[in-house]
DNA sequence: GCTTGACCTATGTGTTACCAATAGGTTTTA
DNA sequence: TAAAACCTATTGGTAACACATAGGTCAAGC
């Protein structure tokens, strides 16, 4: 297989074969002829797996770390459940992060309709975000 | 104020007010003498309300946007509650890609207890993500 | 008077996971 | 045979800074 025939059966760009295969995560033989990039099926297997653990939420890196632990003959299933319990909480975190943007949001925007467009007179840039400026100061953000 | 001045009393890094003001978010003087940046309260109610929209989740490219049509006169208002409402529902979309990602994580370390940490044989990278990978085809990841 | 430490300057690099553009060589097809 | 479609490697772009470099400035203490 060469560059486009992977990335159509593993149903991603070409760019993204290049970049897997600069980083090390699939290998590839040379064409002697014209050096192009040949795959065979293990790469194939690999693009899947690398899918699969992207899925899961891993990282370009912890990917890496993963596949040079199983090409090292270790069983990399115990660092991968480990990851993944670490991974739980942080986006357990994000989510609670984010559903309070929205409730930030929401709220400016209810209170907003109230509200006029102000000109700017030096003093204020965008009255909308300064007026409820006034009404936080109990939500921290990051 | 100098970079440092400002930086705390905006609760910031003297980096990012470096950064803002090379990104032209915040405008500074120089002191003649040794070329220092000299900033006044403009800059400080100027990084007030960048954090204030940053908080409200703009991105720095959109609050120079809408700091440049305060500049000019307009009233950026109408901007602002536009982007807000644009942001509402990605915000929300976000949320729910996140929850589905956690699903699967969980689905998955509970699928995991009962499996045995293959030894890589050549053919299974991680039986963990392999075998779990049989199970999707359901849920579409962006 | 001089060193130390804390500050300043500009610039460049690193982060994530690619995408896009460049410039050039190769293969396929009409 | 020429154009279209592919390949190669390298570079720069994305967001919002953090960090490192190399050098200049300034206050205080010995």
């Amino acid at each position: 297989m060469r560059v486009i025939d992977l990335a159509k059966k593993a149903n991603v760009t070409s760019e993204t074969v290049r970049h897997y295969t600069r980083l090390g995560l699939i290998q590839a033989q040379r064409d002697p002829n014209n050096g192009y990039q040949i795959y065979d099926n293990t790469a194939f297997t690999r693009m899947q797996f690398i899918q699969q653990s992207r899925t899961l939420g891993f990282s370009l890196k912890q990917i890496e770390e993963i596949l040079d632990q199983a090409d090292s003959g270790d069983s990399p299933c115990p660092m991968v459940r480990d990851l993944l319990q670490k991974k739980v909480p942080e986006t357990k975190a994000k989510i609670a992060q984010l559903q309070a943007h929205l409730a930030t949001m929401e709220a400016a925007l209810s209170n907003w309709e109230s509200m006029p467009n102000g000109t700017p007179d030096g003093h204020s840039i965008c009255c909308l975000i300064e007026d409820w400026e006034d009404k936080k100061d109990h939500g921290s953000d990051h």
